[in-house]
DNA sequence: CATGAATTTTAACCTCGGTTAATGATTGTC
DNA sequence: GACAATCATTAACCGAGGTTAAAATTCATG
């Protein structure tokens, strides 16, 4: 058995309207949520109120919480949904218990792990490495097609930095780039 | 079999002496690696020659360039020893052909990537959520060991700062910690 | 112990991005 | 089409931390 025949026998599918939430920071949930259709943003609230944004969730994409699932504690973030979305909800303990006795969905997971290891590796060396201009960069180099959908407010929030901010890098990042049309001397 | 016992079978001890690299950023390097003793730093080198560090890793950890491994490409970052270090090294190659036959092995390894998938979203969490000062006092809390074994220097490039301003926010705490231990009006 | 090298601290100056608040632009809804 | 609500831009001010360079401290090694 392979991961998506797993989601066939023993996934829920639900929808979520545009605002729904799936689950709340603090909430516990120990679910895995297959992405079908649509879009969905995982974000942390701080105590003063501030929301950071941790990954916006796309077709096919797996999302769970981990601190959940693995760590025996809450969830340390909440998912709502951006778009009507439609998903596929399995228990994880579905997965370990079948994990334990079928080596090809084993190395399904093991793939899914590594993929995932690799963007969160990514991510932290754009917060290691990058300014927060360089990471905006960034961005519209790797997806592209993530502008579109999402408002400069949870850009903003998922780069590291405030609206504001960013609505001032991307003025002056337009300006360097008006110069560098000029033909230079 | 387990992740240990594939260890013994499979891989070659090596030693490191203090200063010495096991591979550099560029390198291709396909091999995981487990520190049995010393200590050991993962650091990204930018294009402008400035050093970010990844991670300090100790005793029992496993460390190896995702990006080499698994992406087809070249390792990301350096590791160098910080102390003489034993390590255990093994192809990656090994790992995935022997966790294609045994389950047991399989589950090994899934626990292994959970395990990491959720330090690096710790470190993320605490990369979008936290200011310096507050990265700082929370590793105080979490490793206190380690800030024993490593350079102001070094604990600096790990929390995304430099020595100048680590130093900085240093006194900064310390003055509020002496005021709150005033007797409170 | 003495010397030099590495590490840490301090100081002066500067830049980037946060904060607050006002102003425009867009969007949805009745 | 008018209104509110949300979203984006702009401006003024501020503070955290970067940069550079010098001074102080610690460490290593002959």
């Amino acid at each position: 058995m392979n991961f998506h025949e797993l989601l066939l026998c023993e996934g829920n599918t639900l929808e979520k309207e545009k605002g729904e939430h799936v689950f709340m920071q603090g909430d516990s949930d120990k679910s895995l949520y297959f992405i079908q259709t649509g879009l969905l943003k995982a974000y942390y609230t701080s105590s003063s109120g501030k929301e950071a944004i941790k990954s916006f969730i796309l077709p096919n994409d797996f999302i769970g919480s981990l601190s959940s699932i693995y760590a025996g504690q809450n969830c340390s973030f909440s998912l709502v949904s951006l778009e009507t979305s439609m998903l596929v909800k399995i228990p994880f303990e579905k997965i370990v218990e079948y994990g334990k006795k079928d080596i090809v969905l084993a190395n399904n997971i093991i793939e899914f792990l590594m993929r995932l290891t690799l963007k969160k590796e990514r991510r932290e060396h754009e917060f290691l490495c990058m300014s927060a201009e360089e990471r905006y960069l960034a961005l519209i180099e790797s997806t592209p097609i993530l502008l579109k959908k999402i408002t400069q407010n949870d850009l903003a929030r998922y780069l590291g930095m405030t609206p504001v901010g960013l609505s001032r890098i991307k003025k002056r990042v337009q300006s360097k780039m008006s110069k560098q049309g000029e033909n230079n001397p």
